[in-house]
DNA sequence: TTTGGTGCAAAACCTTTGCATTCCT
DNA sequence: AGGAATGCAAAGGTTTTGCACCAAA
């Protein structure tokens, strides 16, 4: 792992456990709570506040990306090299759909520019409920 | 001001106050602390635990409309019949330019309806730097 | 050795809530 | 009068910070 020296900052055990657990979670968003049960569970002990400290390293040095839906407070996802996406969020299971869409990132990207704005990114979230839920609530 | 009778909530001098400073707001979308320093310095009292209760009371009568951007605080607006808007949001001003784009809201409808997702709500927020912030750090 | 990282506990924020009081209707 | 709304202060949840200790380079 010396993706960590790569951007220079010290290989702790803390550091390569939390980017561990951030891969695992592989496209789930999780919060720094999260990470830090989980890591408990794992005998693995990480203080929170180490958690928030490197997730905010990592974030400025554009490893990692927060996220912020409709509540208050923030999620964490690895900023791999992969396709920047947006998000289908369901409101009664919490589930959460990834998509990418072409065409409304060229929107996106004229609008911008009709403004003479620079874009360094951007979050495209919707609400609603998933075919599941909707199954569910259809049946009740 | 009976739209508060017609929603079925008492006509107080405090939810009053609120709505008028959230026209008065116009297009701009405002923190709670910032309503509550609002009516302080027009020396209205109204206290902070109201105005949270009122700006629930009334999102969930779908007057106002919450907003989460990238930090860890809600922002308000009122939900007038203009039509739904996203933002351009400059992270040097803080100034936030509403937009609407009829494709890209098209597109959202067909990638929701691909994976049977029913839409309640959605956010589309691009950050950035506007056009006068990019002016001034060029010139720096 | 030196610099940076960590844990703990405390503090800082934002938001919600319990309760006594006050206000609409 | 009676139910609803308010203010205050306290509590809740999330995130940040100061400081003493510890670990990587």
């Amino acid at each position: 792992m010396d993706l960590l020296k790569n951007i220079g900052l010290k290989t702790t055990n803390q550091r390569k456990q939390i980017l561990q657990t951030l891969k695992n979670a592989a496209n789930k968003h999780v919060t720094a709570e999260e990470l830090f049960v989980t890591l408990k569970n794992n005998a693995q002990n990480v203080s929170l506040a180490t958690i928030y400290r490197v997730l905010s390293q990592l974030e400025k040095l554009g490893l990692v990306k927060k996220l912020n839906f409709e509540n208050n407070c923030s999620y964490f996802e690895l900023n791999t090299a992969k396709k920047h996406h947006d998000h289908l969020i369901c409101n009664s299971c919490g589930e959460i759909i990834e998509f990418f869409d072409k065409k409304i990132e060229e929107r996106q990207t004229s609008i911008a520019l009709e403004h003479k704005f620079i874009i360094t990114d951007h979050s495209l979230n919707i609400f609603g409920h998933c075919y599941k839920c909707n199954k569910e609530m259809a049946t009740k």
